[in-house]
DNA sequence: CAGTGAGCGAGCTTCCGCTTGACTT
């Protein structure tokens, strides 16, 4: 038996030290936190200074109970958690839950995963350092409080199983409020002139750094410039360089990636673990940008080797977030020399980009010469700009180019141009000149990656929470990631041309959307009410400031209990006061009175979502309802919009004596027909189906699944055998069946089919819990 | 892929951060 028992939090980081360590250490996980406050409401007494009641979850009793039998047995335990608040929580909830004692204890620290790391930082053990448990006990407790006080409340007052909590919370408030700037933005027009000077490849672009806003000055301009002259009035040129970006922590990963490759944060998590735990790259949760020391020397022989010396600059970057806790290294590979890997497609795509940024990260900068040439105008006044760029050395862009948020339309056609050699007073030959009409564009949507470095930079959430965070209000409803679908703009474009101007419409695509977070009617709702009644929760500055006062507490300068029942007394008042005053908040909003009946339109939160409702409640003839649909909202849905849901569903006529009813579903318009379902072809207008249309529609539907039908089980066909697009499978009532390999689908018998549903061990869903009555 | 939409009834829900597998498609 190992005389040391060293423990980590991670399982990866425990085989690759226990390498460095020999026989005399055996190296263990934790597997992160083993214990949490219990579940339920007598967590934490209150009325006893805060005092937690912790449990071991029963998925850590397994780990705990290893640990303790080791402990007892090892002479030295060493406790090595990460260096930050959480991780020194972690040893000292290790030190009391496997009874450890004190002078067989040792807390130790790295930063990094070394050997000489490792070794110094057995060779200067400390104590637990208890300011800083203090720190995280008090972190823990406010969440829980915050989330288990806020939560409750909206049960009241607005529906059951919502949530709310310090970070959730913002995160929803964030997407709300963009989303709501972007509904009353108002767009504006203006001409944007762009000359074309030069033929062939002398050719070069000049634009005019003004817009116009009317019609009439754009193409007064255009008419100025009939027969005019254009000169070089100055020409100027200037070094320029470009530096590389600091190599990958957590959140600017999933940023690239996101940009990149077009993965979504939990994707880019768990491939980003694989890679972890195959021993590719470093710790992958991380909000740290340093590199070690010998990472520096590897990326340096690696550079030097393969680029050669001029393309290497060491360089060590400083974290710019303020509340980072560096407890490991940024993300890098862990061998430098190793340029691809073994692994899928999307694992190799993960590796290459953090290979590539790391490396390019300690590499010298790009250098250009712009030039910059401004173009006088002999009967106007304004001048036109031609701006070109000449890269001199390429350094790290070599390897690695940062992608960025915005998709600049000036960037794309006028920059990383060059121009023709040009002298001042040279007299340019005019090929053509536009004046386009151009629309500013409302802020952006949040897709999770933006999401993600907006809350950074709020100091919000930490890199293991950054995915969960955005799965959470996704799946409490408050948020939808999606596409939408753009709208048809027609704008104006005049243009010079051999002396004479011509106009045209064009037309073009906006507001098209792909995986964009949009706030659904709930979270609105719900981020409305938090807003009013617990601002100071949902205010962007309230974790840096409960954050300055963890870090005080981390000095020993404050009592955490002190901090917390500060901020607990009077939270709890609010809680009190909103639960007995507050209205139930269902969001509703009058639309206006309906043209023939002269009844109220309104629209708000029911309990199957959000609704429109003609009539009020205690009318005599029964109010009609209506539920939106997706994409429209009770925010911004009209009134026109609303009756027209009314139109829908709609009988449209009878097929073997069983009606058919057009509707919009989930999946877009459909006709339902004796309970089975017939999309409708795209473009066809559900309000403009026809009987013939319809019965056209279900006959070819069926045509089609005849086509597709192998072999039929039983009467009511509920079992068969069906082409799909991946070759033949087995519909069992609701659930689709694979046929295995080998086995041939004519021949399969009715016994091996039912086999087969049984070893998938599926059984039909049961349908939603329902409420029975006590007797 | 329906239509539903009051309050009542009983007993559920919920936080943030630190870790992985065990699940299904």
């Amino acid at each position: 038996m190992a005389k040391n028992l060293l423990i980590v939090e991670s399982p990866a980081k425990a085989k690759t030290i226990e390498g460095y360590l020999g026989k005399d250490f055996t190296v263990k996980s934790s597997y992160g936190h083993i214990r949490d406050l219990v579940k339920s409401e007598d967590a934490i007494d209150i009325a006893n200074n805060f005092k937690q009641k912790y449990e071991v979850p029963a998925d850590k009793k397994q780990v705990v109970s290893e640990l303790k039998k080791l402990a007892k047995e090892a002479e030295m335990v060493w406790l090595a958690s990460d260096e930050d608040r959480e991780g020194e929580a972690i040893s000292w909830h290790l030190y009391d839950t496997l009874n450890l004692k004190e002078d067989r204890t040792k807390r130790i620290v790295f930063h990094e995963i070394t050997k000489p790391a490792i070794l110094r930082a057995i060779e200067n053990p400390r104590q637990i350092n208890y300011n800083l448990v203090n720190a995280q006990q008090a972190r823990r407790v406010l969440d829980r409080l915050v989330g288990f006080e806020l939560s409750p409340v909206l049960w009241k007052k607005v529906k059951p199983s919502l949530s709310a909590g310090r970070v959730q919370s913002v995160a929803v408030r964030l997407i709300v409020e963009r989303e709501r700037e972007i509904n009353k933005f108002q767009s504006e027009a203006a001409f944007k002139i762009v000359a074309i000077f030069g033929k062939g490849k002398e050719a070069f672009k000049a634009e005019l750094p003004e817009r116009f806003a009317k019609q009439e000055d754009a193409e007064k301009f255009l008419q100025d410039c009939v027969g005019a002259d254009f000169t070089v009035a100055s020409l100027e040129t200037k070094p320029a360089k470009r530096s590389p970006a600091a190599p990958f922590t957590t959140s600017t990963l999933q940023q690239e990636a996101s940009r990149k490759l077009g993965y979504s944060v939990s994707r880019t998590m768990s491939l980003a673990q694989r890679l972890y735990e195959s021993g590719y790259i470093t710790y992958m949760r991380t909000d740290s940008v340093n590199l070690s020391d010998v990472a520096l020397a590897a990326a340096a022989s690696e550079i030097n080797s393969a680029y050669g010396e001029k393309y290497h600059q060491q360089r060590k970057y400083k974290t710019k977030s303020a509340n980072a806790q560096e407890a490991h290294e940024a993300i890098r590979p862990t061998y430098f020399d190793r340029h691809s890997i073994d692994g899928d497609n999307a694992e190799k795509r993960l590796y290459d980009l953090i290979w590539k940024r790391a490396i390019a990260s300690q590499m010298s900068e790009a250098q250009f010469e712009k030039t910059t040439a401004k173009i006088s105008i002999s009967t106007r006044n304004e001048q036109l700009t031609a701006n070109g760029e000449v890269m001199k050395f390429d350094g790290f862009l070599k390897v690695y180019l940062e992608s960025s948020d915005e998709e600049d339309e000036n960037q794309q056609d006028g920059d990383n141009t060059m121009l023709p050699p040009l002298s001042k007073g040279q007299v340019l030959n005019l090929q053509e000149l536009t004046a386009t009409e151009r629309f500013s564009r409302p802020p952006a949507r949040y897709t999770e990656a933006s999401l993600v470095k907006k809350l950074e930079e709020l100091g919000i959430g930490r890199p293991s929470t950054y995915a969960p965070t955005i799965s959470t209000i996704q799946n409490r409803g408050y948020v939808v990631k999606e596409d939408r679908e753009g709208k048809q703009r027609n704008f104006r474009v005049l243009t010079l041309k051999n002396g004479s101007i011509s106009k045209e419409e064009k037309t073009e695509n906006t507001g098209a959307e792909r995986g964009k977070l949009f706030p659904t009617d709930i979270g609105a709702v719900v981020n409305d009410f938090l807003v009013q009644y617990f601002k100071g929760i949902v205010d962007f500055n309230f974790t840096a400031s409960v954050e300055k006062q963890f870090d005080e507490i981390a000095q020993g300068m404050k009592e955490w209990t002190d901090m917390i029942r500060k901020f607990y007394d009077p939270f709890h008042k609010e809680v009190e006061k909103t639960i007995e005053t507050a209205d139930k908040a269902r969001g509703e909003r009058e639309l206006g009175t309906h043209p023939e009946s002269g009844k109220k339109v309104s629209v708000r939160i029911g309990r199957y979502g959000p609704f429109v409702q003609i009539g009020e409640n205690d009318d005599e003839d029964k109010p009609a309802y209506a539920s939106l649909r997706t994409g429209q909202s009770i925010e911004t849905i009209s009134l026109e919009e609303a009756l027209e849901l009314f139109k829908l569903p709609k009988k449209v006529g009878v097929y073997e004596d069983k009606e058919m009813t057009v509707a919009i579903g989930k999946f877009g318009p459909y006709i339902r027909h004796n309970s089975a379902f017939y999309s409708l072809p795209k473009g066809t207008d559900p309000l403009d189906v026809s009987e013939q249309l319809a019965i056209e529609i279900i006959e070819e539907k069926r045509k089609k699944d005849a086509e597709k039908l192998i072999k039929v089980f039983d009467e009511d066909a509920e079992v068969k055998i069906l082409n799909g697009r991946w070759g033949p499978y087995i519909e069992y009532g609701k659930q689709n069946i694979k046929i295995p390999k080998g086995k041939d689908p004519l021949t399969l018998t009715f016994d091996e089919v039912k086999a087969l549903a049984g070893e998938a061990g599926k059984e039909p869903k049961k349908g939603g819990k329902k409420f029975v009555k006590k007797k």
